[in-house]
DNA sequence: TTGTATGCGTTATCAA
DNA sequence: TTGATAACGCATACAA
């Protein structure tokens, strides 16, 4: 940590402390030649106002912590990317934090936040549990927080979400047209809300083409590559589905590795379609259809939510919901 | 921001601020009991020190800083993945930055820095200038700094890279041995000392087998998706190589997209092999050959370094340097 | 074992 | 325009 502070300057400057601190404040009155002269020597001394006394001064920190379930994920480290422009751009900090998917660390995360140590947060949970009042903590705290992607819909605060129903539907009718009759849909948290609403657009759009709704084509899988190996291999040998929609990208690869394994065909003998923001995937190997979120984007407009929320709290309803568009693109995962 | 503070909780339990501070520090003389009453009462009050208020006052802000040139990217996001881990267990919060690659940025993420805001840094260098002097105030101010992957020589500062020369000599090698005899290299940076470490090897390489060395070959690329593309197809028209290795995860699936727009067969007309830590490599058609770096593993190792040096910073050499083996996992795109 | 008093580095208030 | 001073919330040296 620095030694050198404001006092030393000030000394070497024959100036108070008050003087050469407005130096560094914008709005304060001091003539421009002192200013200046401050300025210099500061660089000259390579001086710059200790953050935790100005935070401590100021009551807040320009940081703020952004949470999410896991980082070696394109969909995360595009939307972290996101809020680090527009945080970077307000002269704002960033602390990440990996759940891991673990509501146990998600609660301790968020717990050490209310210390001051950020003024606000940003996260997509991790949705193990149900007990989430300790979010309500928060609230009556007022320390912002903005949901973006996975949320708890029993908590009320912005959010950031896509059109999941309606992509989830379309990305179904897309594997009947294509000639499914069997689509298993594949997910790691039934009750988690995102969830709930892609699955549901799953379940309406069978219905609409009047496809039986089978329970054993709806698979719950883990957070285990081994364990979804075997789940997706017994899915496919024992129920035998043509159609597969994952509802998260890493289904999707699971899916590629247990056809490649059983030999089975994509898509001559299974189509796959999934949600994914991997920006190859026309490398893939057939290449993969996607429903893609413009997953930079939603980082961007939750980062300028909260700075809202920063700037001005009366001009957010705190049931706002932003909501972006996924898009549907078909590749060769799903070819007749 | 919270409002209830330490004297607060001391009034509600006729304490002194004094003892109630204790409580909360494990080395501090106090009684059981009354340290239970506190830590109880805190609870129900939802109480947490003031993150400032205590980093002001012990001069350290358990925090560090992270900067890496991107964070969509696979390498970097694993590697975070792995400092994250290291950091949660010591108790230590991490601020990440990205630099997309612009020195100016770099600059002025390590110039705040100073500022006492974290306590130490682990990075990852843009290398676009050549001016690293702004990183020897670093060391005269003893805020220690760990260097992974990308590094600036002439900065003495403990290091976490991988055996690059032994893994450009084998990849090259590989594709020597698969038959090609005009090998291209695609670099994006050709005087950062890790483009330059990568780069001997393959021209050692060549000279081993008395393949002439061309420097058409030799290619600089950029950050500019389409312009890649640009060059790359160039590359394979003008100039025709039958081999392609990329220093660069991205340059690899440049090549891809370039042989997929001008109809050229992988492997068959041009074998492929890049630096590459993408978890599906083989989900991609055709399967890509990778040297493939430990980047968790990366993660992991710069944290414990740098977190020896906090810890006990005469224990640590500044010249040391640790370095871990990529593995050249051998794929479809480099067959015969 | 607990309490009192001081200072960490900064900024805002007030006075000059 | 500049300077003196108090206060932000906490943790330690020292006293009790």
């Amino acid at each position: 940590m620095q030694n050198f502070n404001i006092k030393e300057l000030a000394k070497a400057l024959g100036l108070s402390t008050s003087t050469v601190s407005r130096a560094f404040r914008d709005n304060s009155d001091i003539s421009k030649e002192t200013k200046e002269r401050i300025l210099a020597k500061a660089r000259e001394f390579n001086y710059q106002p200790n953050h935790y006394a100005s935070n401590l001064r100021e009551q807040r920190s320009k940081t703020i912590a952004v949470i999410v379930p896991e980082l070696a994920n394109n969909f995360f480290s595009q939307a972290i990317h996101g809020i680090e422009r527009v945080a970077r751009d307000k002269g704002y900090h960033i602390l990440i934090y990996a759940t891991e998917d673990d509501y146990e660390k998600e609660v301790s995360f968020i717990r050490h936040l209310h210390n001051g140590r950020a003024d606000g947060i940003i996260m997509s949970v991790s949705g193990e549990a149900n007990d989430h009042t300790y979010l309500n903590e928060l609230s009556q705290k007022r320390l912002p927080l903005v949901f973006f992607d996975r949320v708890y819909e029993d908590i009320i605060t912005p959010r950031v979400i896509t059109n999941d129903y309606d992509s989830s539907f379309s990305a179904t009718e897309h594997l009947i047209k294509q000639g499914c009759k069997k689509i298993a849909y594949l997910v790691i948290n039934k009750n988690l809300s995102i969830g709930k609403f892609r699955m549901q657009g799953y379940i309406d759009a069978l219905a609409k083409y009047e496809i039986p709704f089978d329970d054993r084509l709806v698979v719950d899988c883990t957070n285990s590559y081994a364990k979804n190996n075997l789940i997706l291999k017994r899915l496919l040998v024992d129920v035998g589905p043509d159609g597969v929609f994952t509802s998260v990208e890493r289904l999707a690869f699971a899916t590629y590795y247990a056809c490649y394994d059983l030999n089975i065909q994509i898509p001559q003998q299974l189509r796959v379609i999934g949600f994914s923001s991997l920006e190859i995937a026309p490398l893939l190997n057939p290449s993969l259809t996607t429903v893609t979120q413009p997953a930079t984007k939603i980082g961007i407009e939750a980062a300028n939510l909260l700075f809202k929320m920063l700037e001005a709290p009366e001009t957010v309803d705190p049931n706002e919901e932003i909501v972006l568009n996924s898009k549907l693109i078909k590749r060769r995962s799903t070819e007749k």
